[in-house]
Order: C-alpha cells, then sequence, then structure tokens
DNA sequence: CATGCTTCTGTGAGCGTTCACAGTAGAGAA
DNA sequence: TTCTCTACTGTGAACGCTCACAGAAGCATG
C-alpha cells in the first residue's frame, strides 16, 4: 500500500509554514528570500533549511500583488507570422532571450501580433502591467505598437535599429553598415566590379544602412554604382529570388552579389542556378546574418554574421535596467565576415 | 501646456472603481468578469459601461492568488536547443498553441529545457503551480521531465505519441502509419520497387510508426523488405545525408527512397545530388511533415501533410479540458499526400 | 397570509506575500 | 548608570480579487 499522490495536486507549503518550521517570523522569511539583508546568520541557515524541508517555492502571485511587479516579460513579435515560421534568425534570438531570462528566473511570455486584432489585445495586456516589460522584434519602421506602449511608459528595448531618430529608444542592433562595408570590400578584393546588391526594406534603418555601406566602400574604391545593380526586397526568400532575377535581366554582366539576408541569398541562388550562372566561379554571392540558412545553402553562404546570442543577451540587459529605472540606451554590436563557398 | 503622462505608468483602476463608477458592489462587477450569471441585464449593461469608460482590466494576480490557477500554459521543449533552431515544425506548432491560446485570454510561458540544469529549474517551476498545464513536445521516448511531471499531477498534453503505453497520457499525433503507407504506395504506384527509408528514431513510436507502415505496405505488395534498404535518423538535416549516403552505398540500385521528416528528406537530396542521382528520374524521393523544408528543397518535396494547425489546436483544446478535470485522451489526426517534384 | 423558490445584490473574509513600523537586545560612548 | 546606535525580529495592514453567505425582492403556491 503506497503513499502515491498520484493525479492529485497538493497545496503547496507557504511563507508561513516556512516560518513555523524554522521558528522565526514571515518577515525573517521574507527578507532571507530578498537579498538576506538585516538577517542573522542563524535565521538564515534555519529559513534556507526549512525551504529545503518544506520545498517551498514563493507565489509569485501573493508578491505580484504587493510589488507591482510581475516579474515576467514579454517577447512581442509584430511581423506576419509567415516570417516567423521562415525565419531561423527569430528562434536564435527567441531562444536567447529565454535562456537570458531564465537566469535571472522571469519567465518569458511569447506574444505573437500578426494581425489588428491581436495588436489590439496584446497592447491591452501589456499596458494594463502584465508584463514588466517588452522586447520587441519588429523591421518594420515607425512601428505604430512601439509607439503605443512607450507612451504608456512601458520598458521596450528593440532589435534593430528604429526609424524615428528618437533617443528614449533602447535598441539593441548589429553594426549593418560595417557589416555591409566589409562584405563589399571581401568582393573587391576578389576582382569582382559588377556588384549587385538585393537590399533590406528601405524603409527601415538596416536595410538602409547596408545598403550606405555598399554605396560607400564602391565610391571609396572608384566603382561606379549603377542603378541597374540594385533591388530591394523584404528580407523573404521569394524576394531574394525575385530580385536576383531582377539584377540578371538589368545587368547580366554582374559578377557579384550582395544579398543583405542569407534568407534573402538563399532565393538568389535559386535564381542564379536557374539562370546557369554558376556560384562561385560567375558570381560571387554574399549573404548577412549568418543563420542556419548560410550553412545550408548550395554552395554554403560567405556572409556577415550577426552575434545573435550577445544581442539577446544586451537586450536583456537593457531590458531589466530600464525596469529598474534606468535610462534607455543603445547598444551597437560588432559583426564579423564568414568566409565559406559562395565567394 | 499639455496633460501627457509620459514616462509615467499611472496606478490602474481597480474593480472598486469599476463598481463605484456602475453604482453597484464589487460583487457584482467580479460576476459580470467572470460569465455573467445571476447579474441583471440593467447592472450588466451599467458595468461594462464602466469598464469601458475607466479602462479597467483585471488584475491577474490577484485573481490568481486566489483562484489558485496561474490562467497561463507552458510550452516546454526538452529538445536540445539546436533543433528548435533548424526545424521549422517547432515555429509552426509554436505559434499555433500561441494563437490557440490567445484566444482563450491565455498567455504561453516558453521554457527551453536542453540541459539537465534547466530541466531541474522548469520542473520546479512548474511544480510549483506558476503554470496550469503544460504542452509538450518531446521526441524522446520516456521523458523524465514528462514522467515527473504526470507524478506531480501537472496537467499535461504531449505532441506525439509517447512511448510507455500509459494509457493516462493525453496525446495528440498524426497518423503516422497511415501516412507513412500512403507515401510507398504512391511510390510503388511510380513503378518503383527498390524503395530505401530512412527512418526517424526508433526507440520513438512515430519513428517506428512510420517504419511499421513501409514494411505493411511493401509486404502486402509483395515486395522483398531489404535490410539494407533501411537505415534510421534521428530527424536532423545531418543525419539525412548521412543516411541517404550509407543507403547509396549499401544498396546502390535504389530507385526510391522515403524519408522520415522533410528536414531529414533535404539532406538526403544532397547526398543524392553529390552521387550524381537525379531526382525524380533516377530516385524518387518523398518526405513527411510538409513543413517548409518541403517547398523550400529543389525540387520540391513530395511529403506526407501533418495537419499542425489542427495538431496545435488540439493539443490546447485536450489540455484545457484536462486543467478542467476530464480525463486525459489521445487523438489521431489524418495526414495528406503531398505530391510535387520530387516523385 | 405564510411559505417556498428563483433571481439578484452587497458584505466580510481571506488568498500569500511584502512593507512600514515598532520594538528588542546588545555594544559602545558619555 | 543612561543614552544612542546598530543589528535584527515580529506584527498588522494592505495589495485586488473571488467566494460563500446572508438577505432582499418578486412571484407563484399552499
Amino acid at each position: 500500500m503506497t503513499m502515491s499522490n498520484t493525479g492529485g495536486r497538493r497545496k503547496p507549503p507557504t511563507i508561513h509554514d516556512v516560518a513555523r518550521e524554522a521558528g522565526v517570523s514571515r518577515g525573517t522569511v521574507s527578507r532571507v528570500l530578498n537579498g538576506g539583508h538585516y538577517v542573522s546568520p542563524t535565521a538564515q541557515k534555519a529559513v534556507n533549511a526549512a525551504i529545503r524541508r518544506t520545498g517551498y517555492v514563493v507565489n509569485r502571485h501573493a508578491r505580484s500583488l504587493i510589488t507591482g511587479r510581475s516579474d515576467s516579460i514579454g517577447f512581442l513579435l509584430t511581423e506576419p507570422q509567415e516570417r516567423f515560421f521562415e525565419d531561423p534568425n527569430f528562434n536564435v534570438l527567441l531562444s536567447g532571450c529565454t535562456q537570458a531570462l531564465a537566469a535571472h528566473d522571469i519567465p518569458l511570455l511569447l506574444m505573437l501580433a500578426g494581425t489588428r486584432d491581436e495588436r489590439r489585445r496584446i497592447t491591452r495586456y501589456i499596458t494594463a502591467g502584465h508584463v514588466d516589460g517588452v522586447l520587441l522584434v519588429s523591421s518594420h519602421s515607425g512601428d505604430p505598437v512601439a509607439e503605443e506602449l512607450r507612451e504608456a511608459g512601458v520598458p521596450l528595448v528593440q532589435c534593430g535599429k528604429p526609424m524615428g531618430l528618437g533617443s528614449k529608444v533602447s535598441y539593441v542592433a548589429a553594426d549593418d553598415r560595417d557589416g555591409a562595408r566589409d562584405m563589399v570590400r571581401h568582393l573587391l578584393s576578389l576582382g569582382r566590379r559588377r556588384i549587385g546588391m538585393v537590399s533590406g526594406p528601405l524603409d527601415t534603418p538596416g536595410g538602409v544602412d547596408r545598403l550606405a555601406g555598399y554605396k560607400e566602400v564602391l565610391s571609396e574604391a572608384g566603382v561606379e554604382i549603377d542603378d541597374r545593380l540594385i533591388v530591394s526586397g523584404d528580407y523573404s526568400r521569394a524576394s531574394g529570388e525575385a530580385g536576383a532575377e531582377r539584377l540578371l535581366a538589368q545587368a547580366p554582366d554582374m559578377d557579384a552579389l550582395f544579398v543583405a539576408s542569407d534568407l534573402m541569398a538563399q532565393g538568389a541562388l535559386t535564381a542564379l542556378n536557374r539562370a546557369g550562372r554558376r556560384v562561385p566561379e560567375d558570381v560571387s554571392v554574399g549573404g548577412f546574418d549568418d543563420s542556419s540558412a548560410a550553412t545550408e545553402a548550395t554552395p554554403a553562404l560567405t556572409t556577415i554574421r550577426q552575434p545573435y546570442d550577445r544581442i539577446s543577451a544586451e537586450m536583456v540587459r537593457l531590458l531589466l535596467a530600464q525596469i529598474g529605472g534606468e535610462d534607455p540606451a543603445a547598444v551597437i554590436l560588432p559583426t564579423e565576415l564568414v568566409k565559406r563557398e559562395s565567394t
């Protein structure tokens, strides 16, 4: 006859139980729980032992009720969900943020705001104070959700440089311009001169900066900037394919192609392949991101590595700082050229 | 001089404010909030108007404190995170569950338990009652986390058939065996007779069932089952590539290949391509899942569609039912053959 | 008229925690 | 001794909500 309690959830111990077990008061237990200042070593030890013995875990709801904090944060995606499915970068970012937060014992709430209705619901949820802050992923420029949250005074850190010049916005981004410069310099060093570019959306700073880096380096090298060598996409694979096709039509003598994301570069490879161009013999192809798409492509993509692990870590750091009362801040992280088979 | 409150979060209205505004008591407001039974239409209307006017949103912490429910659900991944990065299926499932839960106004907490430490921390978090239930994604067989949660009486729904025959386990799965049968029948109908298979891990029911379906159909058709035509992988792209390579070496006369996941099939395509086999002319290739990997592959993969949207919806439905006190249940959903270019 | 039933409403208690405050004990200074 | 200061501890109140209960009002039944 076993004493199994399978299937039933028994009432968990409260701070009161711990206090009784340790022979101290609730206040003392609470102090131990929250940093342990002004607690005697004796009490400290007794409480910790009692916690272990009872298996006590703090009731976050009771705590939140009185502190006003929820001790949870939201990961908000305002993109249409297809992008979420397709783009491996999101996963890396999401997983990085989840783990960075886990180190602080803070749960991450996933919020998908693809449609207008969802945006409304989620905005309401957030401004009601159900999360302490928001990690926002949005390639959009002046995201209305971001604007609304900011006005409501919700701590917010954005991934990627936001459009408005607002200095009151926290964000973490890779150095887009510098990365683009590295790639174009690399292509030039291979002897390429007719270098095409499929840029990102030009209503986003990321898209603009990568294009700017491309133009700068060409100018510096005295290479003509040809508008027929420039098209823009939306970071989707399909737009990369379409972009490369257009470039091939407009500028058949193209001997290199810089694509502003690995996913678009995959699409570009498909188009080049279909057109009978060999990569890298006929056309050198460079991507951007160093996402899993880069290594999966054939040939494996030379690309600009964005340090996603550091990006997510910095996002979490900035957000927690902001929740703690510090001012918004921006962090720009360096990129790195990764050479593979496509150049 | 504007009355902006930018940057400051003012104290939100409470149920008390709404009650005063509507000229009723807290109890009445609470009743309206929770279903509206035993409330007069007059009061009902007054309360709703007051809620709109004050912008009231219920404080979930206060509610949870008394109800004992957290009104939130955990989405738990016990796989190593690389799989999460690589496999597009996870995203579809995650996003589907998030949205299905959103319809019930229930937030989803993302829990990544790749390492031993994380598993411990997360198990503790869950059993402490911080979530009402768990959606579990795990291809492992007898997942120790699942076992522990089950013993603690935590409502749990698994994605994919679990290994043990425990009838007390809720799960949702596609009909693996039937899907495999469809695919092999399709390959046979193309005149193929030397059909290879890269199966999933054979310590998971999904892996076993797909292989079983393959064997059944071959037997029924009177085609010899040749062990040299069978290898198993772990659903990763790399294992698909390695598997196909091995099959080519063991059985060079292979004229079709059934791969137990699209991601592995992508890898297999790479291997076939390298070996100079044309797809589908020399070898017909069939995948499983109908994930985004299937359409991205060249040639696009003929595959077995798993209805991920329905799977996530069913998982959420079963979990909420279980939280509501119903018994665990299993749901098997039908699959569908999707013909593309690879066969 | 009393009685019961149904529908509706208000009230007090309590969920488990933190926080402010009051208070105690011991050490050192006047 | 007396006072002050520091280190520590306990207590009541409060956070915002739900729940159980008591009671009122309306209506039909005995």
